[in-house]
DNA sequence: TGGCCTTTGAAGGAT
DNA sequence: ATCCTTCAAAGGCCA
């Protein structure tokens, strides 16, 4: 099932964008229609990251008592994605929720799910609703219910709260406590519980909301009796997305375990090694996690691991190896905008291929404004975050090789000129609306500040003013075709890739050298020719983007038009 | 059948 | 501190 075209709804609006990528201005047609609806959305925001930085505060003590439950250890950034679809998807089909400005972010354009707590600490009534309508089994909380846990806790909200590498990092970490600390045994879910005893100080807690995190809202019992908007949880294509087995997760609740949904949030398919030994010897039960991959890996039906593969000892290296679950990357902030984008721009330009798709969905994604890039960027860090209590020790090297080979090496020697990716479908529909693609601005990443600040970023929305004028720089595109222009602007939400010198590429460290990731002359990054602009232009752009139009309109002006690799061909 | 392509971002090893 | 490499998703394409 398509992620966005899910619902009746959605698929209407799908089709009204159809034609031609013009949908923005349709799109803004019918959301100026909803102007309060953005409003609120952008008091949700503030809200939001009101709430989040509030949070951040909260003492650790707090914190511990509020830790989230065992309920949020069923939840999974997974689902999280799909409950972002399906929030999207109630708003278009069921009245009750505003249509969002945009789409790919439903969890901020609801504003009663964004903030689902009012400020007394009551769940809205519409946010209950929802989760109800969505996880009937979820038991939602009165206001009263709620009083207790709301708030501040969110860390799991909390744009400050930094990504979690390790567990001991910080414990605290509201978002989802994974770590299997949390798994005392035998714990009830806080919902099936007013108390729950905490694993460390055996003392008795009261179920945190941020069990009921907007994010990852899912009932463990609900969740399996539920059809999954996207599929993420089932079966895709065929296959089991996420086998369940039989992993060194221990689940506290063998019967919520049950739920493949839930279970796998909680986990499974843990290398031992990854997953701290659970001390209480629980029960082992195969939970399935998004994150959580097979390697082609059947894993033995008994499922358990076997204690070696904690041991890494060279002896079954080999075997272990391959019994090891392959625990995915978490995705980042263009990862999470390609999934929830793709369908449309499939679409909309009848386009197939994935790597021609990405080309679109890149340079869309560069045409974002910095709000909206906020966040994608807020929600892959709390992805990270998730992921980085689900897998205390996980590391991203831990994958490497799995992929098999990615060579390729390059055709980086292949001259620039030598754009004959051998398929690139231009989608035709498509170019006219690609307005701005891609702002150097963003090229230079994104404009987006730091995750560890992101608060500003939204504090600031659709504020790329500042940016912009700094980046009213001439492009180098010449030199670098597929490096990406340098515009020093903001931080990059990662130190990693903002730390990218002035003469690499700017968005994202993304290897200049042979690595053979650019093999192909990749779209310019501001390939849209300024007629393009212009006519981009004369459709009402979104709030959202009016501001980065309106700079990107400048910036183009003040520079050279470069070779449209797609459109050229 | 399985790797490539293509995108950006993140992470971590290497320099 | 930078640079470089790999992987994350996805699906058509190609050897």
């Amino acid at each position: 099932m398509p992620q966005l075209n899910g619902g009746g709804g959605d698929e209407l609006g799908a089709n009204d964008e159809m034609i031609s990528f013009k949908d923005e201005g349709e799109i803004e047609d019918k959301i100026s229609e909803n102007v309060s609806a953005e409003r609120d959305l952008d008091d949700v925001k503030s809200s939001l990251v009101n709430e989040s930085e509030n949070n951040s505060s909260s003492s650790d003590s707090e914190q511990s008592e509020r830790r989230p439950q065992p309920r949020a250890d069923l939840e999974s950034y997974e689902r999280a994605r799909e409950y972002f679809t399906e929030a999207l998807r109630r708003q278009q089909d069921g009245g009750f929720f505003k249509s969002p400005h945009y789409p790919g972010y439903p969890f901020l354009m609801i504003p009663d799910l964004a903030n689902p707590y009012l400020t007394n600490g009551a769940l809205s009534p519409s946010a209950r609703t929802y989760l109800q309508m969505k996880w009937p089994l979820l038991d939602v909380p009165g206001s009263a219910a709620l009083r207790d846990s709301r708030s501040p806790t969110p860390g799991q909200l909390s744009n400050k709260v930094p990504v979690v590498q390790h567990a001991h990092m910080h414990p605290l970490t509201p978002l989802i406590t994974y770590s299997n600390e949390h798994f005392s045994p035998g714990t009830p879910p806080a919902h099936l519980s007013p108390e729950i005893l905490d694993p460390k100080t055996g003392i008795p807690r009261t179920p945190h909301p941020s069990e009921l995190s907007p994010y990852y809202p899912l009932s463990p019992g609900a969740m399996g009796q539920i059809p999954h908007p996207l599929g993420w949880l089932v079966p895709q294509q065929g296959q089991p997305m996420y086998p369940i087995t039989a992993g060194g997760f221990r689940h506290p609740y063998p019967a919520l375990a049950m739920n493949a949904s839930m279970s796998s949030l909680v986990s499974s398919r843990f290398s031992p090694h990854i997953v701290p030994h659970h001390p209480h010897g629980l029960h082992q039960t195969g939970i399935p996690h998004p994150a959580i991959v097979s390697p082609a890996i059947k894993q033995e039906p008994n499922g358990e691991l076997s204690p070696a593969a904690n041991t890494k000892s060279p002896v079954l290296t080999k075997k272990e190896e391959d019994k090891k679950p392959h625990i995915k990357k978490p995705l980042n902030a263009f990862m999470l905008y390609m999934k929830e984008m793709r369908a449309k721009v499939v679409a909309e330009c009848t386009l197939k291929e994935s790597a021609a798709i990405n080309q679109i969905l890149g340079r869309r994604w560069h045409s974002l404004s910095r709000e909206e890039q906020a966040k994608y960027y807020e929600l892959a860090r709390k992805e990270r975050q998730l992921h980085s209590q689900l897998y205390p020790g996980w590391s991203a090297r831990d994958n490497y090789g799995k992929r098999k080979k990615r060579k390729r090496d390059n055709k980086t020697d292949s001259t620039p000129e030598d754009f004959s990716p051998r398929n690139k479908k231009p989608c035709v529909q498509y170019l006219p609306q690609e307005k701005m693609i891609d702002s150097p601005a963003s090229s230079h990443g994104s404009m987006l500040d730091s995750p560890a600040t992101p608060s500003a970023a939204l504090a600031s929305p659709a504020a790329p003013a500042p940016t912009h004028s700094e980046q009213a720089q001439p492009l180098s595109l010449t030199t670098k075709p597929d490096r990406h222009h340098h515009f020093p602007l903001l931080s990059k939400p990662s130190s990693s890739s903002s730390s990218s010198s002035s003469t690499s590429s700017s968005s994202s460290s993304q290897p200049t050298s042979a690595s053979g990731r650019q093999s192909t002359p990749p779209l310019l990054s501001r390939p849209l020719p300024l007629a393009s602009l212009h006519a981009s232009l004369l459709s009402p752009p979104s709030p959202y983007h009016q501001a980065a139009i309106h700079s990107h309109h400048a910036l183009f002006q003040s520079q050279p038009l470069s070779l449209v690799t797609k459109s050229a061909d």
